[in-house]
DNA sequence: AGCCAGGTTTAAT
DNA sequence: ATTAAACATGGC
């Protein structure tokens, strides 16, 4: 199946998935030479995505490849989550509006023009990536990452070429402690995404009923599993709900990122950054997000090996 | 060499 | 109430 994606303007696509072609260890995502490709699993089956832009900045239009086609049912589906995954719905005037107004955030938005927040397909996808990047250099969290997904996650060959499938919760939900210990993971990481993996996979746990929950309510609930803070309810809300009301505050690159482009003098402490953020209203997360993005660039240049 | 890098919990002071 | 330790690994 061949489509054609017309995402609100305006939209940057190489810019926006080529944070994913940045740490080509994470092998869910792949960005290369303008492509973008990732599977999707929708019901029980695996599809592969292939996007890339057709059209401008200002004008933008993405053409799109699904293989395999989809059957009638899940055409739908599949149209609708690949908007989202790639941000193509986000809304940049009210933020750019607020953020041109700052002189010390004007350059941030005039670098990154274009730049919308990409998206898991699945909240438990954000959840466990928040997890595994808990307190880890970004480098070798996402090695950590690829392990997990290489172990436990599915194959998806098409045209001879083989894609890693994010793992599904009832396949983790199996897994053993020792056996994620053993890709480097700590203990308490491990027993985290395996309890959170249950709890999912057992209909205990449906992250996708609280994408309109308040956000409090959201973290109320699931700070209570243990290994879970709010810093990856945060960051979970950003990556994996598009709430971008959202913002880590404790994040030691934002915090730093904070300190260096908004002109601080010492690392700031996580109420500066909301305080700081605070001017951007239900934006703040985007105002986060462009910080991070900014700080990633300076900080990982050149694509990472594996 | 040693400290820091995209946290959070638990247990020992 | 504070502090230490726990997951890997490269840069400064």
């Amino acid at each position: 199946m061949k489509f054609v994606i017309v995402p609100k303007s305006p939209f940057n696509f190489d810019l926006t998935v080529g944070i994913h072609g940045r740490f080509p260890a994470q092998c869910v995502d792949l960005y290369s030479n303008g492509v973008y490709e990732r599977v999707l699993r929708i019901g029980e089956k695996n599809h592969l995505i292939k996007a890339q832009s057709a059209g401008l900045v200002k004008k933008p239009r993405l053409s799109v490849e699904v293989l395999p086609s989809p059957g009638e049912v899940d055409k739908k589906a599949i149209k609708k989550k690949i908007r989202w995954i790639l941000g193509a719905d986000g809304d940049l005037k009210e933020f750019y509006g607020v953020g041109l107004a700052n002189n010390k955030f004007a350059p941030i938005i005039k670098k990154l023009y274009g730049l919308k927040a990409v998206h898991t397909p699945t909240i438990f996808e954000a959840l466990i990536i928040a997890i595994t990047e808990q307190q880890l250099g970004l480098p070798v969290a996402i090695r950590l990452r690829r392990r997990l997904v290489e172990r436990y996650g599915e194959i998806l060959t098409v045209r001879g070429k083989s894609y890693h499938v994010f793992p599904t919760p009832s396949v983790l939900s199996r897994a053993k402690p020792p056996d994620i210990r053993g890709m480097g993971l700590s203990t308490k990481k491990a027993e985290c995404i395996i309890d959170i993996a249950k709890r999912v996979a057992g209909g205990e746990l449906r992250l996708e009923e609280m994408r309109d929950w308040s956000l409090e309510q959201v973290s109320d609930s699931l700070t209570k599993i243990k290994g879970v803070g709010p810093w990856t309810v945060e960051y979970m809300m950003l990556r994996g709900m598009g709430r971008y009301d959202a913002v880590p505050a404790d994040d030691i690159a934002l915090r730093s990122s904070v300190t260096e482009f908004l002109g601080e003098k010492k690392r700031v402490s996580a109420a500066k950054v909301r305080e700081l953020l605070e001017p951007f209203g239900k934006y703040r997360g985007y105002a986060a997000f462009y910080l991070l993005y900014t700080y990633a660039l300076q900080k990982y240049p050149q694509k990472l090996l594996l």
